[in-house]
RNA sequence: GCCGACGUAGCUCAGUGGUAGAGCAAUGGUUUUGUAAACCAUUGGUCGGGUGUUCAAAUCACCCCGUCGGCUCCA
């Protein structure tokens, strides 16, 4: 049996169980997911987290009645008749195209389903299965349609694995970026300062050094000028670029002073693009790399809002790429590969490519549009990538690669992002002087690789559960004095560490040495250093990392052996 | 924005209509500590905010704000 059978099983089971519980209920959808099941309900109250268990009983009551799942396949005159008062299941027939239908019987349960299903309930393992979650859902994914409440479960073949299953979702959530901010002392949000605007504590804002730090390094090889705008400009720049039109919902209200009015700025885009208007451009200049750490504003719906990984205001690693038609396929070459380069340096293998292709409202010709999308095929194809389509799923000004690193539990946040532009050119009108001194419309590529600060660090606290590599951590050793009389050497072996650029402090606290220990390995200091008698006859120290003791070792080794570690990140 | 849950000290939480609590943290002292929590004392709260019900509200009702899980969205 596959799992997904049983999944997609249980989801009618489900059903059954609402229907036996609440008989007014009309059903939407039930499909398998990762791990377990779901099914929309439309009921006439709404369920609290108690009645799950309730529900599960009555689930696995059913199971132990021991019936058979029977397809059967129906007309859709009668399919009408026997979903009659189902809304829901109508709408779906209606949709289908074929005259006859399959359906299947469970018990008193018939649903409208393709299948296949498992034999009989005699299959199900009683004990591996939970519900685990209540949620709203819009019928059919559409916000104009009604709210329908989904419950969750999870199914496994047997007990132990469900237990596991459980037992590593509990595990994951220790290593919630939210929580880890915190006991990191990295950032804080206050109601009175605003929802989701972070607050970055000194520790934190050295994180973000380091990464721009890096990041600068690798860009300006590469070709990058840094530029830098500023956080307001007025209306009319985003009136042209076309996203007052489409985005207004998501921009902070405009700012009024003196008959003129000014937004915050949700992007830089056309900030780089005035740069570029600056003077001619020749092609001899193509392609034009501006990149800028540029602090955007965007009014997020409230319950979007997530933590460090969605955000209100937070800072891009944004450029743009001014270059010739015939550059693209090569620009986006190299955009990948950097950004793969980046990823692996910060420790991410595991992340997923997305395709997106033109949406319903574009701007631009249909001719634009494929080429543009065929030459992001082409890139992907000559890489040998693995990558998913979203259909649909472009910006309105072009096609883009995305590259989504999943957070701890799963859910997948968009890093990286490749965004070919035909619009802006346009609207703003940009030149630049070809080999024959005609003038000719660049293209624009907007990309961002770490997506933006806020979110890189969100997902990146998880991955590492909060024990960043020496390179990254904002405190990487500790020193810890045994006594009152091994200050002076635990000064002594503080400031070797900081000549040679390593982060450090001294605890000298009045507290016992496992007290600050345990301290250290809680706000996972890389290295923990203690110093006795010992210590100081031998000018070494002892060395703890990562919950382990590694001995003692001579200061010039430690010494040695930590620079080596944060070069070590370049291999 | 929508559906649902939650909001008590800096943190983790107890307190279901009758005088706001614990542990940790912080502060002061004692102790000078050898690898995950020394000891004593002291601080610390408009119980998220507002309105109402009641003799009496952290507790009940309504509205708002915020957080969490989803949905939708993410230039």
């Amino acid at each position: 049996m596959k799992l997904e059978t049983l999944h997609h099983s249980l989801a009618h089971i489900l059903a059954y169980a609402i229907q036996e519980l609440y008989p007014e209920t009309k059903f939407g959808i039930g499909p398998a997911i990762e791990n377990g099941f779901y099914y929309d309900f439309d009921l006439k109250r709404s369920l609290a987290p108690e009645d799950l268990p309730k529900i599960e009983e009555k689930m696995r009551e059913i199971i132990k009645r021991n019936f058979p799942f029977k397809k059967k396949k129906l007309h859709r005159s009668d399919l009408c008749r026997l979903f009659k008062g189902q809304p829901y299941k109508l709408e779906l027939i209606n949709e289908l195209k074929e005259e006859k239908l399959s359906i299947y019987e469970s018990g008193d349960f018939v649903d409208l389903c393709a299948g296949p299903h498992i034999k009989s309930t005699k299959e199900i393992p009683v004990d591996s299965f939970k519900l685990t979650k209540i949620a709203g859902a819009y019928w059919r994914g559409s916000e104009r349609n009604p709210m329908l409440t989904r419950v969750y479960g999870v199914a496994f073949e047997t007990e132990k694995e469900l237990k596991n299953h459980l037992l590593l979702q509990e595990e994951a959530e220790k290593r919630d970026h939210r929580v880890l901010g915190k006991i990191l002392d990295l950032f804080s949000f206050d109601e009175e300062v605003g929802t989701g605007l972070p607050l970055w504590h000194p520790k934190g804002v050295i994180l973000r050094k380091i990464i721009v730090d890096f990041l600068d390094k690798e860009l300006t090889a590469q070709g990058y000028r840094q530029i830098l705008t500023p956080h307001i400009g007025k209306l009319d720049l985003w009136k042209t670029s076309g996203h007052w039109d489409l985005y207004r919902e998501n921009m902070y209200s405009p700012i009024k002073i003196d008959e003129e009015e000014y937004m915050l700025k949700p992007m830089n885009c056309p900030f780089h693009v005035k740069i570029y208007k600056s003077k001619i451009r020749s092609y001899r200049e193509l392609p034009l790399y501006f990149a800028e750490m540029g602090t955007v504003y965007r009014y997020e719906k409230s319950g979007v809002l997530h933590g460090l990984t969605r955000v209100r205001g937070f800072t891009q690693d944004d450029a743009h790429i001014f270059c010739e038609p015939s550059q693209l396929s090569k620009e986006i070459t190299k955009l990948l590969k950097t950004s793969f380069k980046i990823l692996k340096t910060f420790g991410f293998k595991d992340y997923d490519i997305y395709l997106s292709t033109r949406p319903e409202k574009y701007a631009g010709t249909l001719k634009g549009w494929g080429k543009a999308t065929n030459s992001l095929k082409y890139v992907l194809k000559t890489l040998k990538l693995k990558y998913q389509s979203d259909i649909g799923g472009g910006v309105f000004y072009g096609p883009k690669i995305d590259i989504k690193i999943k957070d701890s539990l799963g859910r997948p946040w968009q890093c990286t992002t490749i965004q070919i532009d035909f619009n802006l050119p346009e609207r703003f009108n940009l030149n630049y002087i070809d080999k024959r001194g005609k003038k000719k419309k660049p293209l624009m590529i907007h990309r961002a690789l770490l997506g933006s600060l806020e979110r890189f660090i969100g997902v990146l606290l998880e991955h590492y559960a909060g024990l960043l590599p020496l390179w990254l951590a904002p405190v990487q050793v500790w020193i810890i004095p045994v006594g009152k009389r091994h200050i002076k050497y635990a000064n002594y072996v503080n400031s070797q560490l900081t000549t040679y650029n390593l982060r450090t402090e001294v605890k000298d606290e009045n507290e016992t040495v496992s007290k600050k220990v345990r301290e250290g390995e809680m706000q996972k200091i890389p290295y923990i250093l203690v110093v006795g008698d010992k210590e100081i006859k031998t000018k070494s120290v002892r060395v703890r990392s990562k919950n382990k003791d590694l001995g003692e070792m001579k200061l010039d080794e430690f010494i040695k052996r930590g620079i080596i570690e944060v070069e070590k990140r370049k291999a």
